[in-house]
DNA sequence: TTTT
DNA sequence: TTTT
């Protein structure tokens, strides 16, 4: 086998995550997140492309999205990339990427507070711009919520080891 | 900005590479690229899903893989995501994802040989299965003419890929 | 916050993994890995340096490196960087530098079963260059002998959503 | 060979980079940067565990460095992991772990700008915390200075090929 | 020596 | 649809 799927991404949201709350309380937050590479074109001008990127989290990451990072925030990005596909309404086989995100980092960033059901002025996250620091890496944690999959592998690890 | 855009892949090639030579001299290879995960699911049962990428290579890269990459082998990709969009017969905006990479190292794995030009045997590699060794990175090497521009004959080949 | 610490490697190991089964059950294993780059001197000569890198692996995987991985073989590794500080005979601070494995996939490579307790000869590995297909992330499960964090993880993914 | 050396960091710088400017006017910029990861001991009490990575950036990122980014700033670098070897005064075997970047992206963070040159002030970049939006990668430019090796890489790209 |  |  020997099979690596993954992909790093800092970017920006295009707009705030929208979540779901399934049944059996598995949460699951979709936001696309825009990269953009510059780059001079045969003339020698400076060109920009953007590239947008459907993120999915779930669990308690799907939480974390829902409670703390919002339109224009920075995002730092784990994960891996999932294709699905379906049938258009004529029968043809379509494809959809997708990035399954497994770990997620706040950046600060540029919140403008506008849609957000929360309403949090754009001022205080610019007065603190990367101070929320949520960072969560999904894991087996299920539903179990407010956990910390990596907290919980370290604080098995016996640090105080003789090497 | 502060934008990443990163996929690193280890898989194995679904397709020789189809290589084209643009004018200019510039190579371009394409191939589609397996990476397959393994879970359990709510039975219990353990289940394998396997997912493809579209693989883009340039200019040296795309000799290398023009040269080197069959079928069947594997490889460590690294590059970043790039979505392209364009209008279905209908007019519908569709869009179309693939991995542009900058780094390609041959890992050896299982080359069927069968429809490569080259005709090599599986023996062969499977006697040394990462003799090959080749591992190249793009970089500023430009419009580095040179290439052979002469294509490559393709023979189509029945497969059973989703694709 | 904002932190992030990850290391992707690709190399051999340089010895057979040292294991240690500590109290309490949990493995421990080690093992030097090298990757080499080539770069051209001043002169124009290829010239190739290798870096040695000193893994760590914990439970469930120390226990997949025991048994699976051997000298000359080649893996991928993700992990962390850790430096750990001591003192020196003459009082002195010094600093050790080893990467933490989360995720360890076998690629095959070229095992020499010279100094392996199994004692496998290279044939059966070269006819299957990447056959033994053992891969696992570390992560929440203790001593959990055999789990797999990754796959508990995709098995509470309901993949039957509408979307 | 086969071989991947991969380093991804987002840290703090704990101090600014110190530059030298070689004979051939190659800059070397040094800086450390720490990493914490949080945890929890076998307590359940949460525990922070800090690490410090010896940055090296070259050339044209050296610059960048050297005039862009400062004590207390969070940046994203890419780079590769290299051990160092030397004697110490006793004729011991002594080895010095570093990162050598070819990727720095700053991300913005919290300069205290005391020690800078330029002397700017925290309050501009609370106001914008990510708007420098430097972000360099080295590559086979040589002494270009200036140069972005990505940007040339891209420059070449014809993008608008028929597909 | 950073940051939260 | 973001950000610079």
């Amino acid at each position: 086998m020997a099979s690596i799927n993954k992909v790093i991404l800092i970017g920006n949201l295009g707009k705030d995550p929208e979540v779901r709350h399934l049944e059996g309380g598995v949460a699951v937050a979709r936001f696309p997140l825009a990269t953009s590479e510059t780059f001079k074109d045969k003339n020698g001008d400076r060109q920009e492309r953007t590239e947008w990127h459907n993120i999915v989290v779930w669990r308690g990451l799907a939480e974390v999205a829902e409670k703390y990072v919002k339109k224009g925030q920075s995002v730092y990005i784990e994960g891996r990339i999932r294709t699905n596909s379906y049938q258009d309404k004529d029968g043809v086989q379509r494809y959809s990427t997708e990035i399954v995100a497994d770990n997620m980092t706040m950046l600060g960033g540029r919140p403008d507070g506008g849609s957000s059901a929360q309403g949090s002025g754009s001022g205080s996250y610019n007065n603190e711009p990367s101070s929320a620091g949520v960072s969560t890496s999904s894991g087996s944690m299920g539903a179990n919520k407010g956990g910390n999959s990596k907290s919980v592998a370290y604080e098995e690890e016996p640090d105080d080891l003789p090497f």
